[in-house]
DNA sequence: AGTAGTGTCATAGCAAGCTAGTACACCAGA
DNA sequence: TCTGGTGTACTAGCTTGCTATGACACTACT
């Protein structure tokens, strides 16, 4: 995995396994990797992955065991909760930002559709 | 001004400069507030706020006259390229994050329309 | 009981970002 | 020529993020 600069590193994990999560890459209830796996995997110390665990479990979105791993809740409600969270997060920082750029809140749908047609076949 | 933790303040400066200026509060051609000043204004030492004007003046968006101060470039078609990058530049995170939250491509414009409709009167 | 896998914690060291303070160089205007 | 405002540069010290390393506690399995 490749880390932004500018942005710790166990925050870029934490957003990581919360779209791992919502996504369903991670369901409800599985053990995720444990840290030390985490860790080798994205190439990162363990005391790293923790502190960005720590959040998560604090959130209640994930389940730490002492001795087994860490679990995803099986709370639909909050995962629910989570997801829609999180999208509107990033639509309050989007409809922001615009609008710091001097877009007027009924030009962006335009603008958004504009981008969208040119860019047809971006992933 | 408030600055965001996690993000250098010297990158949320810079940016703050950019809107400034993208949006015609600080119109091409003007002297921009000293670094004395702004650092002032800004809660903010005259280190950091001189890291944030280089980055600028390197991009040529600003014009630093030793002695005078720094003014904005006078160069229109640099300053609508600017803009047009900052906007794609946004359009892009959107997307790519939305993606990233298993929202796909022809559902963004419904949702973005749905957001706004809930938030009618936010700003 | 022993072992392997797990989470947790503590220490030390390094780099980046920010601050405070000081000093220097340049320019315009009185 | 002097003064005030400007950008620039340097040092020292602090905090945060990250790393490396080691140690401890708990669980499941044999």
């Amino acid at each position: 995995m490749e880390f932004k600069d500018n942005i710790p590193i166990y925050l870029q994990i934490e957003q990581y396994l919360y779209r791992q999560i919502v996504q369903g890459q991670l369901p409800a209830g599985t053990k995720i990797p444990s840290v030390r796996r985490l860790a080798v995997d994205l190439t990162v110390n363990v005391n790293t992955v923790q502190r960005a665990l720590q959040q998560m479990n604090a959130n209640g979105i994930l389940i730490t065991k002492r001795g087994e791993g860490n679990f995803v809740t099986e709370d639909e409600v909050l995962l629910a909760k989570t997801k829609q969270h999180l999208l509107d997060m990033e639509l309050q920082r989007f409809t922001e930002q615009m609008r710091q750029l001097g877009v007027k809140r009924n030009h962006l749908v335009e603008i958004l559709t504009h981008y969208l047609e040119e860019h047809i076949d971006d992933r």
